[in-house]
DNA sequence: GAAAGTCACTAACCATTCGGAAGTACCCAC
DNA sequence: GTGGGTACTTCCGAATGGTTAGTGACTTTC
């Protein structure tokens, strides 16, 4: 395609780098904080609320909540509610939601064998800093 | 390992889901909004600042200068400065940051490829909800 | 000369989103 | 009666993000 036609009429396939493309709001919802972690956990198999809540340490019932509303609204987590008392709420991946799952688990998993390079890069950073070594493009008066 | 020892140590082992683990913040710069298309643009090569902005759409100059100052302290990306005015500074993914980045980059993929089904599933979940069938486990009085 | 431009940031202030705490309904156990 | 279980919802404050203006050292244009 002509890139100044591209330009003009925005593109016709979609790009996370444009800023109003559904993709952008699909990849914010699934790299969202605590989606990422859901989305991991729920690739295990299905859970019950309760469950994902003390699968993922720190979440809250709001945030999970409000967390898997966003993730069934895109289609990626199916619920199931049973007619219990106490209420029971089951919630498994879809078929669209285990794809992304697959990658989120593997960032995570990445980013758990990663730990002591990036502890030792921020180490590196503060004693840098530290030591004024970082360069100065705009310099403050 | 014997799971009680685990419970009561709390692992040796990184992991996300443990809310103090440092794998859990290295996650969440990784996965976090600008972070996710940073890494993905700089997948190409080596870009200058306002390569970046031009780049990433919607990205403003303090959000673009606040995710590589992160991305930079945890060692994904090289910052380097020249000395020359105007100022000119070239980011760059480590060897580290790569690693991140293709996963990054394979999710936005995969959001691209998904637009139809996420759409068609929101515009589903919209219509059950109008028609207000999705089931209520904690009935409000 | 003044004004505007380049570039990569930073500061100040406001807007939006997220988080903490409490609440909801209906059951059971003590 | 109190406290527990479950899966949410509501209210209000805290934190983050966005907008706007500014910074320095030069160059170019009028």
């Amino acid at each position: 395609m002509n890139p100044r036609v591209k330009e003009l009429t925005g593109g016709l396939q979609p790009n996370v780098n444009s800023a109003g493309c559904a993709s952008r709001g699909i990849l914010e919802h699934v790299t969202s904080r605590w989606a990422v972690l859901v989305l991991a956990v729920l690739l295990d198999g299905t859970h019950r609320f309760s469950e994902l809540r003390r699968a993922v340490g720190g979440v809250s019932e709001k945030m999970l909540a409000q967390t898997l509303q966003t993730l069934e609204q895109d289609g990626l987590v199916h619920r199931e509610a049973h007619a219990v008392i106490p209420p029971r709420v089951d919630y498994t991946l879809t078929p669209l939601g285990e794809e992304a799952a697959r990658q989120v688990w593997a960032l995570a998993r990445w980013a758990e064998s990663r730990v002591p390079e990036v502890l030792a890069a921020r180490a590196a950073h503060a004693e840098a800093k530290a030591a004024g070594v970082r360069a100065e493009v705009t310099t403050r008066a």
